[in-house]
DNA sequence: GATGAATGAGAGTTCATTCAT
DNA sequence: GATGAATGAACTCTCATTCAT
């Protein structure tokens, strides 16, 4: 693996353990092993390493999200595949996620980064539209639709990431039948 | 007004604005007026001071949602009112709520003050208990069901707060219908 | 007891605890129950406060050292009396000991008051100086002689406070003998 | 000569000219042309840094006083070398020398370097034990002994070092006589 | 005389960043 | 490309001192 990426793993593993605030090119070049100059060999500056970071899992997670996804399937199969990528990411990849449910909106990430393309939102936004085209999703502002969905995954997902509860195969069926009955008509 | 209150309502102004990770105690005495040994009079050190901002605007928010909550009234009445109260609370004091919306789980905050005792959370979850005994909302983890509520409102108002949309009587009511829907049978 | 006599008092019992250096206004005002202003009222500032208990202090073992002196008896009774007297304030009254032992050459105590008119050490150059005469102590530097007696008698009670070793009769005893040969013919 | 000398040097210069308390980085850093952040490369914190010259005074001291220590010639000898090195090294090295005779019980020495192993003491003590043994020196505790010793000497460069009277070849000598002859049969 | 809220110069320390090797 | 010694601006915090009451 090259010292770029170890820089980078590095990177996320300290924000997962100790918060983005309290990271330090000290602990990233010590866990690391690389010297300090080298850092600034591949990344501007701090800001410019955590940006990476994030957009790298952004990337990661925006794959994940359209695996398996289908346009040609029905619409809730579709709403419901994306959702279920989104709790499978979360469980899967624990730091990426809280990574970035934590800090896209920290000063640290820039605008342009936290709104970088992305394909897995224009899907849900379209699932909607369609279904509001079809009547089955109630008319409401697009993105308020979108936020309520979101809301409900990503709380869900804290709520387990904080040990309030297991997220099972019943907790999940749960969770996704709540978003889908809260936008429906 | 005491300098006292002069320092924590600056240092919430400058948390609204800037980050709390880039609020310096230089800008809290430039802005307040007040020399800079003299916050240490009134608090031991910024984890101090920002846990006491936390804190007061914890309680703030905690009276508003449960302004007007009657224990005797209909239920969907009581699920209805403190729901409402929190998006009006987001709407009316809106540096008081995006500082708890996001920090509540920075290392900043000390768990102990993030947990303090919360009147509007143990109401809602007995209303969710009642729902429950009473057949009208879904057997479900009460935590993972009170964490759907919130994550929705959550979400709304993130939502509403970075300009997405307004947030006006129609998207109020279609949002606390989506919490309804979300969690009744 | 007067404030002036409180303020005193707590300063040297501060710095018999935690060394002159530690000792804070703050910490005195807190344990003398005076208020942050009153010490201005009585010293000019900390160097004076600190200067005027040395000074009371330097005063007291002055006259002790005199306690029951008689230019009429006997050198070498004069010559004991002083150097028991010596070793009995610094058992009798450790803290006013130790201050002056330990702070007379810091930066901290001016050196008009560290070379204030001392009756004791007169006497014991009067002493030596007779001795000589009478040949019954060696010829040297009055001040050299001076110092070897002073630096037994100190480095002794020194190793008992640092519980190197008891001070009883017997210790004394021997030390006084020490003093005595040392400079003797 | 290394950052690390510059940095330890200027702080024993320092500490010898302005005392202990009033030593401060921004004098260190300024006078050994350093930046600030250097010394932390260097030292953990003040008290590291102070503890580190002390240790190494103290070792050099140590050195000093054994030098042409020989535990095969005479005791008396033995005795005069060592009390001869300690007044050498505090007429060769005023700035080492004063520096641990000023410090060694303020609370910067941690206990654990004050207490450092000494070889010399060692020497002195065994020198003690077999001048009793051999009847030659008096019967008292040892550490009591020392401690006269010690102090004689101790008092002397004292009186010296504040030009109450030269430090020549006679005034040497009467010295040592005077510790030998306060501890002998 | 007594008070204590307010002060601000200056302390030790952190840390991203530079640059000669 | 890789290094790490050196840097210094900026930070939090301490504490003797002032002054209106």
């Amino acid at each position: 693996m090259s010292k770029r990426d170890d820089i980078m793993n590095t990177t996320l593993d300290l924000i997962d353990e100790e918060g983005l605030q309290s990271v330090t090119f000290a602990k990233i070049m010590k866990r690391a092993n690389v010297g300090s100059g080298t850092i600034f060999n591949y990344f501007g500056g701090k800001e410019e390493l955590v940006n990476e970071v994030y957009r790298k899992a952004r990337i990661h997670m925006g794959a994940c999200m359209l695996e398996g996804y289908d346009p040609e399937t029905e619409l809730y199969e579709r709403f419901k595949g994306i959702q279920l990528n989104r709790l499978r990411f979360a469980i899967d990849f624990p730091k990426e996620y809280r990574f970035i449910d934590s800090y896209s909106y920290s000063p640290y990430i820039s605008p342009d980064i936290r709104n970088m393309e992305d394909d897995s939102r224009e899907a849900m936004e379209s699932i909607i539209t369609d279904g509001q085209k079809q009547g089955i999703i109630r008319e409401m502002n697009v993105m308020l639709c979108h936020q309520i969905i979101h809301g409900i995954i990503t709380a869900v997902v804290r709520g387990y990431q904080i040990n309030k509860y297991p997220l099972n195969e019943l907790q999940v069926h749960q969770s996704l039948e709540a978003c889908w009955k809260a936008i429906k008509v």
